[in-house]
DNA sequence: CTGTATCCGTCCAGATACTG
DNA sequence: CAGTATCTGGACGGATACAG
């Protein structure tokens, strides 16, 4: 039972405000350094913070422990902890995260797919603007 | 003639490295605060920098003019300038740009059905922080 | 191993004032 | 109307050290 349409500014019919809002926040939350990449790392199996944090090359400790609380908060993934020695945390997504991952591998496959697009523009802009700027 | 994949690292079938970096980099441009919302805003018609700046609500006009920059440099709208007196600047989705909006809408639609499923979530787990935070 | 705490430099966003 | 310039506070990310 998924509703075609939310609930959208009064009259119009193309999303508005609210609507806007919301994405924006959620894209907010969803657009930052780290969680995209951990979400997709994720993938299907649990995995433990250091294995996590070797796949995604580059993170500090610090950003993937926010990361991962930042995840967990919003019920996108679980934190279970074995009270081993030494202890062992392992993290997976949930249904919700899992659900994520569709639109955001849409959005990546557009990335994918117009990236060199996106590199031209980009390369031709700076030219135009280089230019105005040595005249 | 849209690849049903473009090219993943090596043999692994889920999307790896290169892949979640490019997802992250489109999704860092993207999720920032006013992109997204000015690119949903922009929809079909071409609009005026004023125009845009109320209908946005709330965004300052440099970060207006710092988004449109950056949408402009990204190939996602065009500018047009009208020398006229007063001058008229007018902004347009570029068929990239209308080609993003499926994606962002496709996540919108997430974040609209999701919402309440991340609210309550987000209640949860900061009350159980805050259980923890007075013990 | 899996964190937390602290320090610190950088970037970013907002406010304001000014210009063509 | 549509910007640009400048200043400033705060958030963010990284490095490091320490703890359970």
């Amino acid at each position: 039972m998924i509703p075609e349409r939310i609930e959208v500014t009064s009259e119009h019919h193309h999303p508005t405000h609210d609507d806007c809002r919301r994405v924006s926040t959620i894209l907010t939350r969803v657009g930052d350094k780290w969680s995209v990449l951990v979400v997709i790392l994720l993938g299907d199996d649990s995995k433990r913070f250091n294995e996590i944090k070797r796949m995604a090359d580059g993170i500090s400790q610090r950003m993937l422990t926010l990361t991962l609380r930042g995840l967990e908060r919003d019920g996108l993934v679980t934190r279970t902890i074995y009270p081993t020695k030494p202890p062992r945390v392992d993290y997976e997504l949930t249904a919700l995260g899992r659900s994520l991952c569709e639109p955001v591998r849409a959005l990546g496959m557009w990335a994918q797919i117009h990236l060199a697009e996106i590199e031209d523009a980009r390369r031709a802009f700076d030219q135009r603007t280089e230019v105005e700027g040595s005249v």
